[in-house]
Order: C-alpha cells, then sequence, then structure tokens
DNA sequence: GTGGTCTAGACCACT
DNA sequence: GTGGTCTAGACCACT
C-alpha cells in the first residue's frame, strides 16, 4: 500500500502523501472527514502517533481541518492545494530520478525509456486505494 | 551538489549514490583511487566516518576495493555495476515518482510533460562534477 | 564470552559472529526480537555503534530484519541462512587452521589428534549463552 | 600464496605465519638466510616495512636472529620452537573454528567431516612454496 | 525504549 | 597519508 519498501522515507511522510493523493484525485471530497486515527492505524499496521503525524502535516498544508471532537475533514480549497502539492512532489522527486541518471550518463532517450516502463508498472499496481 | 535537500536520504547514502554515478559515468575509471575519505570528508564538510559509510556500501556492491594503506579502488567490473544499480536505482524513483502522480490521478500526459520539464531543468543543473 | 583473546577480529565481527550462531542453533527462533542494541552494548560493556553495525551485517545477510522503533527480529528464513553462514566460516576457519598445519609439516594424524583436543576443550568451554 | 583473502588478519601476521611454518617444515635450515627485506616484499607485492615487522616477530620469538648487515638467519634452536609455535597456531584457530561451529549447533560428526573436507582441499593447495 | 545517522576525536595496520 | 575500528555523546523517526 505504501510506496517505500525501502524505508528510506519516514514512515509519516508516506502516509501523508498517500493521504494528499487520495484528496487530490477527489476520493476524499471537501467536508468529508478522513479515517480516525485509530482507525487508519490498524488498517496500515502502525502506531496512531504516525499517524497523528501524517494528519498533522496535511494541516500545516491547510489540506484537511480538525474539528475537535469529530475528526478531520477535506477543507474547502483542500483539493486544489492537494493535486498543487502532489505535483510538485512528483516533480521533486522526478527531478530526483533524472539527477540519478544524468550523473550515470543516461542518455534522454534511456530515462524516457525507463519513464515509459515505470508507466506501465504503475497502471497495472496502483489501483489507487481509499485509505 | 548533493541531491535531496529534502534530507530524506542519509547523508551517506547520497554520497555512495554520486559516486556511483560518477563511476557508471567513467568520470573515475577502473583502477582509479577515489579521493581519500578524510580529503572527501573535508570538502563536503562531513565527517570522515559518514564519508566511510558510503565507500563500504560502493565496496559491497563490488564496485571499489580497498587496498589497505593506498586507497580506494575502482574495481575492473566496477563501471558495468555502477551502471546497472544507477539505472535500478533511477527506476525505482520514477516510479516512486509516478505512482505519487497517479495517485493524484494526473495524466499520462501530464506526468511525461513534468519529465520533459525535469529534464530540461536537470540539464543545466547537473554539470556532474567529479568529487 | 567472544571468542578471538587475540584481538585479530574486530568487535563487531565477533559479535555478528557470535549473533549467528545463536540464531543457526535456534536459540533466537524467527520472529523473536534480538535483545537492544543498548542492551546488548551494556551487556558487552561496548559502544551502541559497534553492536549496531553487527546488526547492519546481520540484516544485509537475511537473517534478521529491523522493525523501527521496536527491534531487530529474526527473519523467516534466517535460521537456515544462519547455518549455510556458520558451517561456511567454521570450514573457512578449519582450512586456514589446516594450511597452519601443513605448512609446517604437521601429519594428517598430528592434525586430527589437534581436532580431538579441542573438541574436547570446547565441549566444556562453549556452552553456548544466549546474549 | 597468503590464506588469508579476506584481509581479516593483518598482513605482517600472515607473512609471520607463513615463514614460521617454513621453518617448522624445515624448508629454511639453521644459520640459513631468510631472503633479504626488500627480495620478500618485492616478491609478495607488499611494502618493506610490512615484512620488516613479520621479521621482528620471529625474532621476538627466538626463531630467527639477524645478523648486522647480512640477514636474518634461522637461530639453532629455531625449528623446534617453530614447529611448537606452528602447532600451537593451529591448534588456537581449530579451538576457534569449532567453537564457531558448536555455537550454530553442528554435531561433532558434521565438525569431523568439514575437517576431512578442508584437509582433502588444502592437501592440492598448498604445496608449501618457500618464500 | 528502539533502530539509524552523524559528529568529534582516537588509535591501529599499512604505505 | 590511507582505510578500518572504536568510543562518547547527540538527535531523529517510530512505538
Amino acid at each position: 500500500m505504501l510506496n517505500d519498501p525501502t524505508g528510506h522515507h519516514p514512515l509519516f511522510r508516506q502516509i501523508a502523501d498517500y493521504l494528499r493523493g487520495n484528496i487530490a484525485a477527489g476520493i476524499y471530497r471537501p467536508d468529508e472527514a478522513l479515517p480516525s486515527k485509530r482507525t487508519l492505524a490498524l488498517k496500515l499496521g502502525v502506531n496512531p502517533l504516525t499517524v497523528q503525524h501524517a494528519y498533522s502535516e496535511l494541516e500545516r498544508e491547510g489540506l484537511v481541518e480538525s474539528r475537535k471532537g469529530i475528526g478531520m475533514f477535506v477543507s474547502s480549497r483542500g483539493v486544489g492545494r492537494a493535486r498543487n502539492k502532489s505535483e510538485q512532489a512528483c516533480y521533486q522527486r522526478l527531478l530526483q530520478a533524472i539527477q540519478t541518471a544524468r550523473r550515470a550518463d543516461l542518455s534522454e532517450q534511456q530515462i524516457r525509456e525507463l519513464v515509459e516502463q515505470a508507466l506501465v508498472a504503475s497502471e497495472k499496481a496502483s489501483k489507487t486505494e481509499k485509505l
């Protein structure tokens, strides 16, 4: 479900990234509640504090708002912000991937081929699931 | 010089990645010595042990061999291995970037555009420098 | 407890060897946690980083897996791998010992007698202790 | 020629071990000169100081005597001492090998089989060469 | 508390 | 000078 098997990225960030994508994709709609910390922690096999950490990240970005005693809700402007953030995040990662390739002197053509392979592989793999 | 301003990847791994790229690109040739750990540590402003950690990683991958009291040398089969490793690493990162995009429901066309932007940006940015 | 009084083998490797033996012998079972690096460091009177180094070695060999914030756990296939690794290590050491003997022109019979002596001595000495 | 490809034992000790075996085996006779530091260093592809270090070790053990300006000579009681020392060294290594095996819970029978394998392998490998 | 990374500083084997 | 190991002490992510 999470996409960094190498464990190089902190868990809380992987979770935040995932939810951000869900919001950007409209899987969670404005004013819809995210799953409770405990529910999601259970589902992901992760400590509730880690989920809390992820939610705080999304709150700081203005994607969600906490309503006391009720839960975390997608904010009115959350979808647009999530789309922007996700696109930025994707771009940053593409840039890192491509810099790795350039350092190894791969040609642009080789890089584009790797991109196409990844597009195919991800098409099958990533039925985005609502968390 | 190092490419993860976000600080998600540990320093020693960034250093290993960079050198691996240098070896893959033929910037360091077989039987050529890498800079000594102290020299490189000074240049990068990090602790020699951190560089050592990076060098151990490259040694484990069979890219370099240590000659006691002399230095770390690119192994005869190091270049090919470095190319393979670098390509794999690039692919993995592309895959992660693209999964981020897919979760946010970006189209393949949008992703390809981001790739092209990143190719342009990286062309200027990453004149691979010999460490 | 550690078995190289001569000090030829680095500490972290002696620790890794010891734990590998424990895992091979089933003293640590799959999904069982090894002692924490701090606990073990205290017990052995060494620096936690030294234990960490040993643990990384075992992780690289696929004998244990780290679960962040919880501990190092014997992997499902760890026991078999540990047995293989330990047998290989034993064989390599026997080979070195025997080459030493052959260079000094000891007969095979003399070598076998030394082996029997060592078998007796080690029977008493090495009640393998769970670290 | 040297028997620790893993590089875990210091070079100077491997060289001392080798020469000690040669003396024990009567390949160097009492009053015979060992090769000069420079000659041996060249032959082994090693720094003369490393050879010097090995020679000092043998001198300390009373196996050889330095005659100023001439070279290092096997001492009158050197052969016996070398045999004792070599046997001790062999025994110590056997003991370490066997402790490794016992920790992994290998049976005495398995250990004896490994010994026999090593005896066969070493028979072919170790045509003791005069350095 | 537990693993993982990093620094500052030291010492050893080898060149 | 060069790689390899070790210590003491610190901070981060996660439980």
